[in-house]
DNA sequence: CTGTTTAGGCTTTTT
DNA sequence: GCCTAAACAG
């Protein structure tokens, strides 16, 4: 590492990126030196402000861009932050330590693999292969899976790692408390059988490198001396793990700068920890703390609702944004009768609002659980609206895509156990439990990988000659693809489109009648045009385990339904936000599992989803809502009464209180409905008071009764289109598009 | 070794 | 109510 010397003393005048930012937005990008807390307020500048201060950084030639370290938690994130800063720095940005902690950490394990107890070429699990791998472990102890199942225990072992604990440093109390003192020796176990098949999880990745700069402190003193300044977003997102790495690293030049917003800070369940941001002046002395509270985005009845909830938090370090956008409708609370109605009138006021020209790219509706995005998506596949659903699956995650990607670590990494296992018999080749057993036994024997076992036992005479040939065929097809994977000039569209075909992936999709099988057979196309921007295979895999977004660019003009959680980061014109009820949001669990921390989590969820909102917000609360499959009555959600009643309006379907008002009457108090006259109170003549904005005026559907037509196109609320097949009298046969023929009452249909 | 039945479970998921 | 994963029968 060379030495850095400053260059000539720095001109006078201000470059011109600084000019354009406002007082704080300035005194967070100049404040170079010394620990530093930018709380940044929702649609306040903070991505702005953190690639300012990078290029600032690399203008006055503070240091080279080796000697920065700028952290993120998302690959887009840290992508949109390289290519802003390039965009005020030029290419200087090629040199950064910019990326997420993960990637970050695996660049300096990858280094050092050998002191952190790796061998070069490990391979990171992902979410899947960690649980079957700890599924294993959990039946080599002895124990019943379905009763310890790794899908509860995984999380809890995770916790661990998110608090920078190896096994050896979880306390003896909490270890003998973690399902009955069994879970501290299946992390044990856990993480050996990690180490045996050369292979870490992503709690590792942060786990291992602070591992290797406790136990090497001349390597740690290395990279103490490199990083001068280390920027970190998302602060409030950050678990024990990742601050503790940070500290060790800033320990040096003490130039930290962190960005981030206590208010979002929405990922506690995952180990993030609130309290790493409250608690920054404590960790870092001498710390500066710069607020951004102006507010670029949402107008000030949004962002009074917004404030208005956030302000029932304890647990806070306090901000209020303001906006030079005082005007603006107020939001909407509407109560509704149940979840069908709720995604009917969200469709009818998203047509309204694309009537009078605004984009569907800019209607959000933002969900607490995935759940609830189904009742949208089947009215607006009746009433035709175009929309997408975030969420899901993600690209690298579907099962033919990782089946495919097992085929291909396996022809790149032999000793790849599960990925072994995971194609040894797909499609069927007649290799069966019996013979996997065999396999397991003779690896463990041996103290071979499977694969290598497999090799053997193929070329032996222990199995049944029917498995020992359908062993022997699968292995020479292996070795095949091994030969062809470790070519010199080795294409990889090539090897995968090789692989798929020779191995009958391809032959067993195609004759899958399911009706999802054309699709998987496209996703594996998809895939093939991905690895067209590899050069190699080993490039492709090392970026696929680190980086599974699932970017969907699409130019269509549509509605986007995502959940709460996703939408952070993201703005709308619109946003509806449904399911505004107790129980659901705030969800029961949160407030169970973790009582009045997660209801503190869930208000900052509903802050997030408010302060997405541009223009216009409307959120909404079922009387009655289906949970799992039964019909319940639902209180409204107490978020609801924690808004500033003069800038919200509030509407009620007529009559539907009444019916639930009974049971509650008193248990829910200060918002704006009335338990004594079953109606939801008007707001005051001061400010909502007038009629709502013509934009929100739910379009009442005139049912144009009188003279229906054969042939006629038609809509139901319920049924969608359909056309008229046949009259008698008020009766209307009528075959719809999306259901099946049925005969309704003409009241109930509109011309269309 | 495979296709079908049944029991459990069910919030959020940047890497 | 609906999806997944394990148990079971063929």
């Amino acid at each position: 590492m060379s030495e850095f010397r400053p260059a000539a003393p720095a001109q006078a005048a201000a470059p011109p990126y600084l000019a354009t930012l406002n007082p704080p937005q300035r005194a967070a990008v100049e404040a170079l030196d010394g620990p530093v807390l930018v709380l940044a307020g929702a649609g306040t500048g903070k991505t702005r402000v953190l690639t300012t201060r990078l290029a600032h950084i690399l203008n006055l030639n503070k240091a080279w861009p080796s000697q920065i370290l700028a952290v993120t938690f998302t690959n887009k994130a840290a992508r949109e932050m390289k290519e802003r800063v390039a965009a005020i720095a030029g290419d200087l940005t090629e040199a950064l330590w910019l990326g997420t902690f993960h990637a970050l950490c695996l660049r300096i394990l990858r280094r050092h693999a050998e002191l952190a107890g790796l061998k070069s070429g490990f391979t990171i699990l992902d979410a899947d292969d960690q649980q079957r791998l700890l599924k294993q472990v959990i039946e080599a102890a002895g124990l019943d899976s379905s009763r310890w199942s790794a899908r509860v225990l995984m999380p809890a072992i995770q916790r661990w790692k998110d608090r920078g604990l190896t096994p050896d440093k979880v306390s003896a109390a909490e270890a003998g408390e973690a399902a009955g003192g069994r879970l501290i020796h299946l992390y044990k176990a856990y993480q050996e059988r990690l180490r045996a098949v050369n292979a870490v999880d992503f709690g590792d990745l942060l786990l291992l490198c602070l591992v290797l700069f406790q136990q090497n402190p001349d390597i740690l003193v290395e990279y103490q001396r490199r990083f001068r300044y280390i920027l970190v977003d998302e602060y409030q997102d950050t678990n024990i793990a990742q601050y503790l790495w940070l500290r060790m690293l800033a320990a040096g030049h003490k130039n930290i700068c962190c960005v981030g917003d206590d208010d979002q800070s929405i990922y506690g369940w995952r180990g993030a920890e609130v309290g790493n941001i409250l608690r920054f002046e404590q960790d870092f002395p001498g710390a500066q703390i710069i607020r951004l509270e102006q507010n670029y985005r949402s107008t000030g009845p949004i962002l009074a609702a917004a404030g208005g909830i956030i302000a029932h938090n304890t647990q806070r370090l306090g901000k209020t944004l303001w906006t030079e956008a005082v005007q603006g409708d107020p939001v909407t609370v509407r109560q509704v009768w149940d979840g069908d109605e709720e995604a009917r009138i969200v469709g009818e006021q998203i047509q309204s609002l694309a009537g009078q020209g605004h984009k569907l790219n800019e209607i959000a509706i933002l969900v607490r659980a995935g759940f609830q995005s189904r009742s949208f998506e089947e009215r607006f596949l009746t009433i035709g609206l175009p929309y997408r659903v975030f969420g899901g699956l993600r690209f690298y995650e579907r099962l033919e895509i990782r089946d495919a990607i097992a085929y291909l670590r396996l022809a790149a990494q032999p000793a790849n156990d599960l990925a072994f296992e995971r194609v040894l018999n797909k499609p069927r080749r007649g290799i069966g439990n019996a013979t996997l057993l065999a396999i397991h036994g003779a690896a463990r024997e041996a103290g071979l990988p499977l694969y290598a076992a497999a090799l053997n036992l193929s070329q032996s005479d222990t199995l049944p000659a029917r498995a020992r040939n359908a062993l022997k065929k699968a292995m020479v097809d292996f070795e095949r693809w091994r030969a062809l994977a470790s070519a010199e000039d080795a294409d990889p569209v090539e090897l995968t489109e090789t692989i798929l075909d020779e191995s009958g992936y391809t032959a067993m999709l195609q004759a899958d009648k399911a009706p999802e099988a054309p699709g998987r057979l496209e996703n594996l196309k998809e895939l093939t045009r991905a690895l067209e921007e590899f050069e190699n295979l080993q490039g492709f895999l090392e970026h696929i385990s680190l980086v599974m977004d699932n970017e969907v660019a699409s130019s269509d003009d549509q509605v986007t339904v995502m959940t709460l959680h996703a939408a952070k980061g993201l703005e709308f014109d619109t946003v509806f936000l449904p399911g505004w009820e107790e129980g659901l949001f705030p969800h029961q669990r949160a407030l169970d599992e973790t009582g009045a921390a997660g209801l503190e989590e869930e208000r900052r969820l509903a802050y997030v989803g408010l302060t997405r909102a541009r223009q216009r917000a409307v959120i909404l609360c079922a009387a009655n809502r289906r949970v799992h499959g039964q019909w319940v009555t639902a209180l409204p959600s107490r978020f609801l009464s924690e808004l500033p009643e003069e800038h919200i309006l509030f509407a009620s379907e007529t009559g539907l209180l009444g019916n639930t008002a009974g049971s509650t009457a008193g248990s829910w108090r200060g918002s704006g409905y009335d338990w004594g006259s079953g109606a939801w109170r008007r707001p005051s003549a001061a400010s909502g008071g007038k009629v709502v904005d013509a934009a929100w005026e739910v379009v009442q559907r005139q049912p144009k009764t009188g003279t229906f037509e054969v042939g006629e196109r038609v809509f139901h609320q319920k049924f969608g289109f359909g056309t008229i097949q046949e009259i008698d009298a008020n009766k209307l046969h009528i075959h719809f598009e999306k259901t099946s023929p049925k005969t309704v009452v003409d009241s109930f249909v509109e011309k269309v």
